[in-house]
DNA sequence: CTGTTAGCGCTTTCAT
DNA sequence: ATGAAAGCGCTAACAG
């Protein structure tokens, strides 16, 4: 397929789409327009020419090359040192705040060290987009990987790549470092918050997904209200939507008969706080007065909701930033350590003290 | 940077990260193992040995293949084709469903043809991902740009390669094709609706942004409501954010003395309606009673506010899958016709007849 | 049917 | 201070 046309012979430039009929001019051509050798040119774009290249010279190639609109060709580049500088990162979603900022944070970093990432959303996904290594997808160095897309590495050559992990929990002896946020700390923070107005009655809304980091949200929240004299801790646990939110919200505040009604909905995202506050005012609650709500993440969702969510910040720039950091280090054969980010209770509108 | 370690001799191989010693093999290997020649190898792993070699060798190659664990070195086939089979496509902004729909279509696409796609978030967003030509990013065959991001194609190679325009408006004569979005039937659908349900006073909540979609949408409903007797249009233009659109909203529903307020706030953006929404409930107007809202876009958010969005859905995977048949028939020399995707009024809960 | 051969454009010794 | 030459791993033309 994609057959540019029938170009066969070396000198019938590949003549596709808007072409302007020069061809690309590759390290040779500037090499001539300099009137030195290819070599020289390499140096000097290079920026390893100090010392080994005039500065008379130097500057002939550099004009030749910006004349000439010279650009290097990467695949030949890379075919040569046998590495690309570029990584791969794994996402189980782009639909989602949260990864396209770790994802900025990485593109940051990377792009300061001249790397490039490119992005793989894991098959979970809607989109089936196949093995990236099998597939014509641009070489790789190494991979950033969310653990919630962990399983789409096992069939990915990925294994045999530097690798680092997002929010996969403490790194396994031997294992790829680590990059975590303090999931533990931010649930703590909001039970604490919670309790510190007064609430006893809590109903956990957790995320429906076997991920360290709900796995971690839900012991935290049970150890936490454990210490709590008088404390009632509820659950219900619903996949990651709005809609299956408000179903399972709505279950909690419709609790057997005999048992009062928890006066505050923890929830383990911001979407599921959304279906939350949709299920409170479906019952004629009003937030914060008689129901308060708690978030996760602090999605642009939390703010756009009204009233505003009480949430969790997530540093997501960062998250990428240092898993990038790692990765970079990996690939210099430095040693890495696992790192875990704090996260920050960000208190808004939809927690108020219990109703007496 | 990125020393690997002293790697000077074609034998030491490189030793980064994670090797288990055997360095990765090559098409050589591969054909060594199998007892055949190089060329015999990539024939039979290329797919094109039909009627060349024989069943027999054919499969020696794929089990010697399957066995070393043999994967192509893409840089070396990119060098020799001169191609990558990648795609770049260039947006705004990754912290959008939009976006990432339209990402997620066009990665569809793009697999089914052995393409990958890139992404580069254009400098206007928050990080300065820096040129992707420029900087080591892998090589492009193509490039796919949101018009939002038009700027950033200039200083970018991009336009000397095939490339496809995203909601950028009718193609101009001899620029490249675009695939467009039927913003100005969508309006027109928002408007009827409307004006169906009985509002005449109604204040559009546009987007301040230079961009043909937000242009259209300007134009439409003003000429659309040109047409009804008896209609009033206020406008209140405001940054494609939440807040921004809050304050817009409260001025948009606090006319000048001796005029009626709108009862209905036609947005340019989910994220705009959200803002509305907030700005009517803390005037302590109810919703749908009191003031109908609409959005645009269909985002997440839509049917995550309460009451549930009214709002134009956007085929925004189309919209990509689209792009990216237009680039590679673009890459095949083929002539391409732009193209307008038919967009969907969702009627859900916000809007409703205005009270008399 | 299969092997030999010639590069793609770049970086890097090594020789001058 | 500069140039000549080799070769990264792959594919495609051409000969056998």
């Amino acid at each position: 397929m994609t057959a540019v046309g029938g170009s066969t012979r070396t000198d019938e430039r590949k003549g596709c789409g808007r072409l302007t009929g020069s061809a690309r001019p590759t390290s040779r051509d500037v090499a001539r327009a300099a009137g030195v050798s290819q070599a020289t040119v390499s140096l000097v774009l290079g920026g390893k020419w100090h010392g080994r290249v005039s500065e008379r010279t130097a500057h002939a190639v550099r004009d030749a090359a910006g004349r000439l609109g010279y650009r290097p060709n990467l695949a030949a580049r890379n075919l040569r040192l046998g590495r690309t500088r570029t990584a791969l990162m794994v996402v189980p979603a782009l639909t989602n705040d949260y990864f396209a900022r770790v994802y900025t944070g990485a593109a940051r970093v990377a792009a300061e060290h001249g790397f490039g990432v490119v992005l793989y959303p894991s098959p979970a996904g809607v989109g089936p987009a196949r093995d990236p290594f099998g597939s014509a997808q641009a070489a790789i160095d190494g991979v950033i990987a969310s653990s919630m897309a962990a399983d789409a590495l096992a069939g990915i050559g990925g294994g045999e790549l530097p690798l680092v992990m997002l929010d996969s929990g403490p790194a396994a002896p031997g294992g790829p470092p680590t990059v975590d946020l303090a999931v533990a700390d931010g649930m703590r923070q909001v039970v604490r918050h919670l309790v510190g107005l007064g609430h006893r009655r809590i109903a956990h809304v957790a995320a429906d997904i076997d991920a360290w980091t709900f796995r971690v949200r839900t012991a935290t929240v049970a150890a936490e209200l454990a210490g709590v004299p008088g404390a009632v801790l509820t659950s219900e646990r619903c996949p990651l939507d709005v809609d299956a939110a408000r179903a399972a919200a709505l279950r909690a505040l419709r609790p057997p008969a005999g048992q009062a009604r928890p006066t505050a909905l923890l929830c383990d995202g911001d979407l599921l706080a959304a279906g939350a506050c949709k299920a409170a005012r479906s019952l004629g609650l009003r937030l914060p007065g008689d129901l308060s709500v708690t978030g996760f993440d602090d999605f642009a969702l939390a703010a756009a909701l009204d009233p505003e969510l009480t949430s969790v910040r997530l540093p997501a720039e960062d998250v990428g930033a240092r898993g990038m950091t790692a990765l970079l280090a990996l690939l210099d054969g430095e040693a890495v350590d696992s790192v875990e980010l704090p996260v920050d209770l960000v208190v808004r509108d939809s927690t108020a003290p219990p109703a007496v």
